[in-house]
DNA sequence: ATTGAAACCGAGCGTCC
DNA sequence: GGACGCTCGGTTTCAAT
């Protein structure tokens, strides 16, 4: 975990915001010349601050209308495995965590319909033996949802 | 809700994944012109199928080694304005939803330690008058979390 | 004074329009 | 094809030793 500066902070909060600003742009914003910028923007990547740079699909606008948290558990280890094999496998997955407290998996899951995520339950999650129990919160709107972290 | 043809659909894939590829990458890797690409994309954005472009920093590498759900309830339908105005403000929190379920929201909060969860717990989400009852979730760790939706 | 790292400058070139 | 913006060398500055 190098350390930052000023400029490099700079940086990761204008380009995580938007990072198709030009390097002029930045350079202007942050007060550094734009070759600086651009050995800046490198480095960051190559010391993997920023893991990537990506378009974000506004989910509603082709229709995936459905957000659901699932928590997920059983009492076998050996189903772990298999269930993370699934997980990783399946596009409705967004996100999957090994969590504390009485569940063993909290999976963050974007559908279309309730009947796509009815589906889900049957055939990606309640089809690997030994899940035992899952409890599904419906996310009936989202005040928040950002990509941006404090840096 | 526009609908979508190949070209777009294998175009959002692409640059959900890495925005950053020259338009004659993704020329070539759809077989379509690259005057072609350029429309697409501008349309995508106009239209609001992207929504935005981010570079995404990794958390651990900037010393943010603590993720973490939390479920939130009160019974004073007062309190809900107040609660989100605090979300809203409050840069540890990365997701804010409202659920079905015993809870009222969920909230998906980033932080460095313990002791800023701790923080957090007491001076944003407790000090909110009439917040009752709150659960900690803590990501032990993450198996899957991606940005790319299925399109 | 010497060295190394980081910032700056400008020309060349790739990409976009 | 023309223009813009990025890239990448060389050069300079600055800090630390």
């Amino acid at each position: 975990m190098a350390k930052l500066d000023d400029t490099d902070r700079q940086l990761l909060m204008l380009l995580q915001e938007d990072d198709r600003q030009a390097l002029a742009v930045l350079s202007e914003k942050i007060g550094v010349a734009v070759s600086t910028i651009n050995d800046r923007i490198k480095r960051l990547v190559r010391t993997g601050m920023i893991s990537g740079f990506h378009a974000r699909i506004a989910p509603e606008a082709i229709g995936l209308d459905l957000l659901a948290f699932i928590m997920v558990s059983w009492s076998n280890p050996k189903v772990e495995a298999i269930f993370l094999e699934r997980v990783k496998a399946s596009p409705d997955v967004l996100e999957c965590h090994h969590i504390t407290g009485a569940w063993n998996y909290l999976l963050k899951v974007r559908v279309g319909t309730t009947r796509d995520l009815e589906r889900f339950l049957t055939e990606t999650i309640k089809a690997v033996d030994g899940v035992e129990r899952t409890e599904t919160l419906i996310t009936l709107s989202t005040t928040k949802e950002t990509w941006s972290v404090r840096v």
